[in-house]
DNA sequence: GCAAGACTGTTACAAAACGCAACAAAACGA
DNA sequence: TCGTTTTGTTGCGTTTTGTAACAGTCTTGC
């Protein structure tokens, strides 16, 4: 479970921005100024979300100070626009910079890239999560049913849960599992991802008989249906 | 000297770019095509920047393409507006998008920012690396599994174990193992790769019964399944 | 409500890719 | 040279995936 650290003095927002994050499974905190940030250690969190306009100390030196001792990913929202100050903001050490008004899925995935690739970096592929009673561990790309059974998954049907369990609670495009699973452009005629959705559903049944996690939604795709919970 | 390849069949934007960046300390490479582009390896360049309409396959297809063989930096760019394109192109791969006409300045600076974010956790992954309790010394060249007992392996399976875990979370194909294993051009026929990897694997599962780290991607070769800490 | 058509679920079979044992050849060290 | 280790080859068994076929389910227009 990802930890960032929200620096943002106007409460509506921040107060919008952590639901929406938490509600995706990340840990967050909020501190309004820079100056009640500081008394956090930057190593605490996996990444930092920073308006540049704030009470006191400004979201830029906030950065500086917090390059100063780590890499930890950061990224300026901000409400002034303009080539220039994003420029200015990313060269002082920021990764990538958003301006005011944010679309709250585009600060998502960039968020999610910014995570991916400092993971990448440092060779490490985040955790486990679970739900039901069930265990996927994207280390070792083993899945565990209840009792802890081992469930061996093909390369695909794990690539295929993997998409469904990142998109949570959003289902995911019969084409965007094509593209994203076989590495194809789908076309309608091609039975290829309800047969493996189907193969899915029947080996983890065979486990669990409960175990119906993959809802179709006609004509839009596959959502999984579950609680998961983030390890690490 | 980072090594740039530009994807992009606007021949004025491309001579712009690339003369912008040479004059930076850039090395350009340029493509008009993605075609044209995968007659490259991915891995011989630090970064892309991809244009994303392009004549034939488009920069989301090459995207994914980079993607699975390597982890190398790449920013879209593209005259369709809107967050929602903006947020596919971040979700399919790419480290960042940029919305043309864009400042030359703010793509250096996108560009700087991803390439140091990339260098600053990568280089420190030389000496030892360790997973689960196993540590692979490239000093020495010597395996260690659990109670540190040494496992000796031979020079190719030592070659093999140092490509998979280099490519760490991405999968290597079986060419590339020809390629940089046996210096060969391997024909699909060729049993040389399976058999290798079979015989890692039983020498590691000799001494750890849960050593499974090597999994098949069926099509597209093995992947080391681990995380893996760097040490120096 | 009902029938036609579109979408999805599932099975069965075939083809391809891969795993691995067993043996042969080659390389290597003393 | 001999014995040991490593690597290549062959062959067969297993797993995974693609394809076709048919059954079920939802939607729409009437």
């Amino acid at each position: 479970m990802p930890r960032v650290h929200i620096i943002e003095d106007d409460a509506e927002i921040s107060a919008l921005l952590s639901t929406y994050l938490e509600r995706r499974d990340f840990n967050c905190v909020v501190s309004n100024s820079a100056e009640d940030a500081q008394n956090h250690s930057p190593k605490d969190f996996d990444i930092f979300i920073v308006d540049i306009m704030l009470p006191g100390k400004s979201g830029l030196d906030f950065c500086q100070w917090v390059r100063q001792t780590s890499n930890v990913p950061l990224i300026i929202l901000s409400a002034e626009k303009g080539d220039e100050k994003r420029i200015h903001g990313i060269e002082l050490g920021a990764d990538d910079y958003l301006e005011k008004p944010f679309n709250p899925r585009e600060l998502l995935a960039r968020m999610t890239a910014l995570l991916r690739r400092s993971e990448r970096t440092e060779k490490r592929i985040s955790g486990k999560v679970s739900f039901n009673g069930w265990t996927l561990d994207r280390s070792n790309q083993k899945l565990h049913g209840p009792q802890n059974i081992h469930l061996p998954l093909s390369s695909t049907e794990y690539a295929l849960l993997l998409q469904l369990i990142d998109a949570v609670p959003i289902p995911v495009q019969r084409e965007d599992i094509g593209k994203l699973v076989f590495n194809i452009d789908l076309d309608p005629e091609d039975r290829r991802v309800d047969i493996l959705v189907s193969r899915l559903r029947k080996k983890m049944n065979a486990v669990d008989a409960n175990a119906d996690f993959i809802r179709t939604i006609r004509n839009r795709g596959y959502q999984f249906c579950a609680d998961i919970q983030g390890q690490g």
